[in-house]
DNA sequence: TTGGTATATAGCTATATACCAATATATTAA
DNA sequence: TTAATATATTGGTATATAGCTATATACCAA
């Protein structure tokens, strides 16, 4: 019961739904997501440890960056089963797919850069 | 998003999930409900009015008794999915077990007059 | 080492929610 | 109508959580 309410409870954030659906198109780090989500950093990363701690998603690290990516060979079937049905479901929602369609553009060296150049 | 949302909330708390599986067995009113789950009474009716909100159950007035059931035709393909999946999660999960093991036996006669003596 | 940058953690606040007791409502029987 | 009973609603409290700012940590380059 428990790993099954985990997975719900986490499920049921806005932001973390649109997290997994920025990652069905590809790897991302923090400021990518950041820059998807116009969250603070911090409640960004929050997040993703939050989907992290649930096994929804796992990361590697490249340098600096920290590359985060769905858990799509999970053995529990509440994560299987949920991120099977997250690749269709929300296909057509308006937010997520004016979100999604940045996706490809995103660059961490020019969000990167922006931020510098804010200064 | 906000319909996928709903359900994933409403799914993310213990007594309501154990509410859908003890309806997978039987329709069962209220008090029922309450004896399975040694709740208070408002507490129960407020997990379902929240269950009926978000269209995974419905009921259907007997007199006194509400009784609360599946809806397991919906054209919601979030609640028809969830509810499909739920028939065999948490099947093997302990606390669930115990608790449908009883549903068979609840009795509403016995469980009103079971408050009627109590006093 | 030091400085710079991406991410993580700590601490706080505002809001949401699960629970209960008390009360209100709805239905039936007398 | 009045009494009895099953359920719903209201109001209060304790806890959980999503967001933020400030700060710490991790990693790379010079």
């Amino acid at each position: 019961m428990k790993k099954f309410l985990k997975i719900t409870k986490v499920l049921s954030d806005k932001n973390r739904v649109k997290i997994l659906k920025m990652l069905q198109y590809k790897e991302l780090c923090v400021c990518e997501i950041q820059e998807g989500l116009r969250l603070a950093q911090p409640t960004v990363s929050n997040h993703l440890k939050i989907l992290e701690d649930a096994e929804l998603i796992n990361y590697r690290k490249e340098g600096l960056w920290v590359n985060y990516f769905l858990n799509n060979k999970s053995d529990n079937p509440y994560i299987s089963v949920f991120l099977k049905n997250l690749k269709y479901w929300l296909e057509a929602d308006e937010e997520v797919a004016e979100l999604v369609k940045v996706v490809p553009e995103l660059n961490r060296q020019n969000i990167c850069k922006k931020k510098f150049l804010a200064e």
